[in-house]
DNA sequence: GCCGATTTACTAATTAATTAGATACCCGTC
DNA sequence: GACGGGTATCTAATTAATTAGTAAATCGGC
C-alpha cells in the first residue's frame, strides 16, 4: 500500500556504483570526492546512501583502519543487463528488437559504430545457423 | 532537498499511458478495466494517479457526459526515445553502441529479428554515405 | 425535480529517496 | 592517556509514489 523499493539502483546509488567499479574498494570519503565535482553532496549524505546501499546488499563493507572499505556485491554487467531488461519490459513491451530499432533510428552512431554492429550481427547469425 | 520528481512517466504511470496510447481517449473506468487483470486496483486509485498525470502534463482531459475523456499529451515514441536515452546517460554514460552490444549479446534475438537488424544497418550506412 | 448510480474531489496513510546536522566513537599522535 | 581529526550512527525533515476510503458533485432516468 505504499512505495514499493526500487528494483534497481537509485540514480544517486548508481552513481556510487560506477566509481566503485571503476575505482574498486573505497572509502565513503573517496567515493565523495569523486562525486563532488558532479554532484555537490555532504559528506553523511553519501554515507546515509551507503549504508543503506549495504543493507540492500548493493555493497558490502569490511573495516579498514578507523572506517571501512565499500565493494560493490553486484557487477556491471549484470546490473546494466536487469536495468535494460526493465526497460525492455516495461517500455518496449518485452521486444529488445523494437528498443533496438529505436535506437538505430534515433540514437546517431557514427560509421564506425555501425559497421562494428554489422559484423557483431554476421557473427550472432553464424553461431545461430 | 528531498526527492526529485521523476523525470518519466512511473511505473504505473506508464502503463496507464500504454492503455491511452493504444485505445485512444478513454475513462478513468475503461483505463482501469484495462489494467485490472494485470493489477488489480481501485477506481478511485487509477483516479488519484490520473489526476496526477494530469497536472504532470502526461495527459489531458474534456468533458464527456458525467466524467472526463483523457487522452496522452506526450507521444509514445518521444517518451521511448526519452527513457532510452536517460539509460543510455545514466547507466552507459552515454554510448548508445554499448547498450546494443549489451542486447545482442544477450537478448537472444531470432533469425528473422537479426536478418532485419542488418538490413536496417545497411540501409543507415548506405545513408550516411 | 428527486433518486440513484457513477464520477470526481478531498483526505489519509505509508514507505522510499534525498539531504544533512548533531552527536558519538575510534584511532593515532604527542 | 588526553586531544583532535576523521568516521560512523542516529535523528530529522521533506517530497514523491502508491493505494484507497469517504464525501461531494453530477447526470440521466422516471
Amino acid at each position: 500500500m505504499a512505495r514499493p523499493i526500487s528494483k534497481h539502483p537509485t540514480e544517486l546509488e548508481l552513481e556510487i556504483l560506477k566509481v566503485l567499479w571503476r575505482q574498486g574498494p573505497a572509502s565513503v570519503r573517496q567515493v565523495r570526492d569523486a562525486l563532488v565535482p558532479f554532484r555537490d553532496l555532504a559528506y553523511t549524505s553519501v554515507m546515509t546512501i551507503m549504508t543503506i546501499m549495504t543493507e540492500k546488499g548493493y555493497v558490502q563493507r569490511s573495516k579498514l583502519g578507523s572506517g571501512y572499505a565499500y565493494r560493490p556485491r553486484i557487477q556491471q554487467q549484470s546490473t546494466l543487463r536487469r536495468m535494460t531488461r526493465d526497460l525492455v519490459d516495461r517500455a518496449y513491451d518485452g521486444s529488445a528488437a523494437a528498443l533496438m530499432l529505436q535506437l538505430i533510428e534515433t540514437a546517431d552512431l557514427d560509421a564506425d559504430e555501425l559497421k562494428r554492429l554489422r559484423e557483431l550481427i554476421d557473427r550472432k547469425e553464424e553461431e545461430q545457423s
